[in-house]
DNA sequence: GTCATAACATGCATTATGCAAAATTTGCCT
DNA sequence: AGGCAAATTTTGCATAATGCATGTTATGAC
């Protein structure tokens, strides 16, 4: 029971390894997190973003330096308070969320297209069993598609 | 289908992260994969190593050197060829991985007898599957327990 | 108007990661 | 025996992620 998890778990994280990979742009897994988290969530502030993330705000601050480098993602004072920093994808970084995203849902598809049909809604229905069993709230497979724990990333 | 693989996905990942932290040791995921592979493995020397981890040979001489440092592992010259280094647990390294996995071991036993009992033979059966669909080979529930890549460590 | 608080920013430290180069040892070939 | 290529480890240099502690600036309450 705990291989059979940890097996599909393996091929799942493989596949998310290799969509990211497949992008031409140099992109780390948490990187792809943060805008992830931004395309779903439109324009936040740091300290928002740092806890959907679940990491230092300090952490994302230069996160989103890097990826505000390289051109993925901008920032913007928020004129009611000036405090607080807008954070948003620019049209760059939605393409490339885009694409990671399509390149993953097209392997997985395949992946299951291999699998015998009989045996996919019995997965669907045993795996959100388990996922309720351990208390795990559920995704949205099209914006939140990663493992979302920091240091696993 | 997707949401319910990654859902199931991060909860596991949640377990593991959870079994690790619950142990004294302060130990990171990548660590606990070297003792893991050390565990399994026996003595091993570097450049084996870092293949089983795939990871860059001077990557896991760091790695090893941490884990010296720490007591879990230790670093022996082989006599027959001196270039090479056997590494090996210590007692306290193997100490470290049984309790982390018995931990694991225990949270996951008590997911699954959260579930619906008629579920569990259906999520072996269809995770494996997916497994073999994907083309992920079998893991060893007792001695690789982690998700295998770097970079997602 | 001052002061506590909130939000961001920065300094410092550690770990993981890879590439490139150096140092040592082995093994082979002449 | 001598030399040279290959294997193996080790170190130097660089970048990313991460957290804690500290500073800096703006807000809001009194």
């Amino acid at each position: 029971m705990v291989a059979a998890v940890v097996t599909a778990s393996r091929a799942l994280v493989a596949v998310s390894a290799r969509s990211l990979a497949a992008v031409g742009e140099a992109l780390t897994v948490p990187q792809f997190r943060m805008l992830v988290v931004l395309e779903a969530g439109g324009p936040v502030n740091l300290s928002r973003l740092a806890e959907h993330l679940a990491v230092n705000p300090s952490t994302a601050m230069r996160m989103a330096d890097r990826l505000i480098a390289a051109g993925m993602v901008e920032r913007t004072t928020d004129p009611a308070d000036r405090r607080a920093a807008k954070l948003a994808l620019t049209s760059v970084g939605q393409r490339v969320v885009h694409q990671v995203t399509r390149r993953r849902q097209e392997e997985i598809t395949r992946i299951v297209g291999a699998m015998p049909a009989e045996r996919r809604s019995a997965m669907v229905e045993a795996l959100q069993a388990f996922a309720d069993a351990a208390g795990e709230p559920q995704v949205d497979p099209g914006t939140y598609g990663e493992l979302l724990l920091p240091g696993w990333n």
